[in-house]
DNA sequence: TCGTGTGAACGAATTCACAGCG
DNA sequence: CGCTGTGAATTCGTTCACACGA
C-alpha cells in the first residue's frame, strides 16, 4: 500500500463523496464501478477520480472498474470511519439539537456522548440517553467519556472560551458552527461551517454572473 | 474600476472573512487597517490579503494601509450585500428552524420570507411572521414572493424532487444541507453544507497526523 | 519610511494522453 | 477492446520581492 503523504482537501472531500455514490451503487446492486461512473455522479472527470484513488493503492481492474464493495471498504478504512468516534455537542441551542439528531450521524460512526449548555434551565434536561451538562464541567467530562471531537454551536461571544475549555481538555478536533475564528494549537484540527460564508458566496456568484 | 474575470472561491471566502474582521476594527474604533492586520486576524499572509482585495481596484494607501469604513462599504458591495435577498426555507425540522431564527441573517441582508414542509402537522404553523406553507405550492410561492435563494434542509429523499421545483419555479441560487448530491442546471448556482464531509474530513486528519 | 499593488516565481491541483494489463 | 494508473503538461492559486506613492 502507498504511503500516505499528502492529500489536498478537496481530495478527502471527494473520497467522502464517492463513499456516498459507493453506498448509490451498491444498494443498487451494481458489483462494479468505473471511474467514469463516479465522476458522472460527481460531476467531475473520470481522470480525477482515478487520480485520488491511485493515492491510496491501485483496486481497479483494468477493462472492468473497481469492486463496489472493496473499494466502500477501502474508502471507509482511508477516512478513518472503521471506527466509532466518541462526540461532544457544545450549546444545546436549536442548532446544537438539530444536528444531535441527525440520524445519519450514528450511522457513520459518530457517538454523540456529551451535550453541554450554560442556560440552568437546559442543564440537566437529556437529549435521549444524553444529560445536558454545564459547560463548566466540559473538562472533566471530555476527559472522563475520553471525547475527540466537538461541535461547537454556541453563540460566537462564547465561543473561543469554550474553544479554550476543549483544548485544555485535550480535544483532537474542533467543527466550529458559531460565527468567529477560533485560535487553536495547531495539534488540534479545527474545521469551519458558516452559514453566513455560504450565503455570502452564493449572493458573490449572483451578483456577479455572466455579463 | 477593473473588470471582474474570475476570482476563486476561496478568495470570495476569504472576502467574507475580511467583512467580519472589518466590523471588528470598526467597533474598536480603528479608522485604517493594512493588510498585516487583516492577515494576523485570519491566519494568512499579507500578500493573500493585497492580492485578493486588488482584484477589485486600488483603495488602499500607501504607507497607511486601506480605510476601514470605505473598505468595508466595498467588499459589501463586492459581495452583493448591498441589497436585501429574499429566503426560502424549504424543510421546517429543527434544522430548518435553528436557520431559520439564526440573528446574524436579517442583519446581513438575507430575509426569510417563506418556509415550507409536507407534514400537515407543520403546514399552517407560524415562525415569526412566516406562515409554514405545503411544498405542494412551492413554486406559486417561489414566484409571487420572487424569491431568490433557497435553503434546503430537508431529507436526503426528497432534496431532488425539492431541487426540481425550485429550478422550476426560477430560483437563482441554492443552499444545501441535505446530505444528497444535487442536480441542478448550470444557471442555478449550488452550493452544499455537508455535516457528514466536515466530519469525515476531521476523521481523515485525526487518523493520518504527524506520525 | 511604511505598506500597497503587482509582475514574476513558485507550488499545488487538475487535466491530458497514453502505455499497459485484464 | 475497455478502463486503470500515471508521468507530463497545464491550469490555477499563493507567495515572493520590489518599485513606487503617500
Amino acid at each position: 500500500m502507498k504511503r500516505i503523504t499528502k492529500i489536498s482537501d478537496s481530495a478527502v472531500r471527494r473520497l467522502s463523496h464517492y463513499l456516498r455514490f459507493l453506498d448509490e451503487f451498491e444498494a443498487a446492486g451494481q458489483r462494479t464501478v468505473s471511474s467514469g461512473d463516479l465522476a458522472e455522479r460527481g460531476g467531475i472527470t473520470s481522470a480525477q477520480v482515478r487520480k485520488d484513488l491511485s493515492h491510496f493503492g491501485s483496486f481497479g481492474k483494468r477493462g472492468t472498474g473497481y469492486p463496489v464493495g472493496a473499494l466502500r471498504e477501502r474508502i471507509v478504512e482511508i477516512l478513518g470511519l472503521g471506527r466509532t468516534w466518541r462526540v461532544a455537542v457544545v450549546g444545546a441551542g436549536k442548532l446544537g439539537a438539530a444536528l444531535f439528531q441527525y440520524g445519519g450521524f450514528r450511522r457513520q460512526g459518530f457517538e454523540v456522548v456529551a451535550a453541554f449548555d450554560t442556560d440552568p434551565a437546559k442543564i440537566g434536561r437529556r437529549w435521549g440517553e444524553v444529560v445536558i451538562d454545564d459547560v463548566a464541567d466540559l473538562a472533566r467530562v471530555v476527559r472522563k467519556r475520553q471525547i475527540e471531537i466537538a461541535i461547537v454551536t454556541t453563540p460566537a461571544e462564547a465561543a473561543q472560551d469554550v474553544a479554550d475549555a476543549l483544548v485544555a481538555a485535550g480535544i483532537a478536533a474542533i467543527l466550529n458552527f458559531a460565527p468567529r475564528k477560533l485560535a487553536v494549537p495547531l495539534e488540534v484540527t479545527l474545521r469551519d461551517v458558516s452559514l453566513t460564508i455560504e450565503l455570502e458566496s452564493l449572493t458573490f456568484a449572483l451578483t456577479h454572473r455572466e455579463r
